[in-house]
DNA sequence: ATTCTGACAGCAA
DNA sequence: TTTGCTGCCAGAA
């Protein structure tokens, strides 16, 4: 918040923290899914890159509930240590397998049929 | 101003 | 089924 430079992204940065910050504990929803949501479909690296600096926000920010669209982990490097989004998970009662959700279909949560 | 690079997704082969 | 290419759109250099 504190100095960004271009209005634009500092709303849709915001928007993508808002939205994830609505996933249910212990679901899960993609990129693609939130960028959809927000009215940009074809945006879902941009989501990726609004989580990427969502660790300068003072408020908790459920990032490792968001994967890409088979239910891959491809954000994990992005937090601490390598395992540590599959831990989150794990104690969320997700249950993670060579980095992918497992029942992904049932743990799938998507914000535009969640929410309106 | 220009080029490169993504925490992605869709589609062609 | 899997791999590869393309569109996407900002930030960083």
């Amino acid at each position: 918040m504190a100095h960004r430079k271009d209005k634009t992204i500092d709303d849709f940065f915001t928007r993508v923290y808002a939205v994830t910050k609505l996933i249910p504990y212990g679901r899960i929803t993609s990129y693609g899914a939130i960028a959809h949501y927000l009215g940009s479909g074809r945006s879902a690296r941009m989501v990726g890159w609004a989580l990427n600096a969502c660790h300068t926000r003072y408020d908790f920010i459920p990032a490792h509930r968001v994967v890409n669209r088979n239910g891959l982990l491809t954000g994990k490097h992005h937090f601490g240590n390598s395992t540590t989004m599959e831990q989150l998970l794990a104690n969320e009662g997700i249950e993670v397998e060579n980095d992918r959700i497992v029942n992904f279909r049932e743990k799938y949560w998507d914000p535009l049929t969640e929410l309106h």
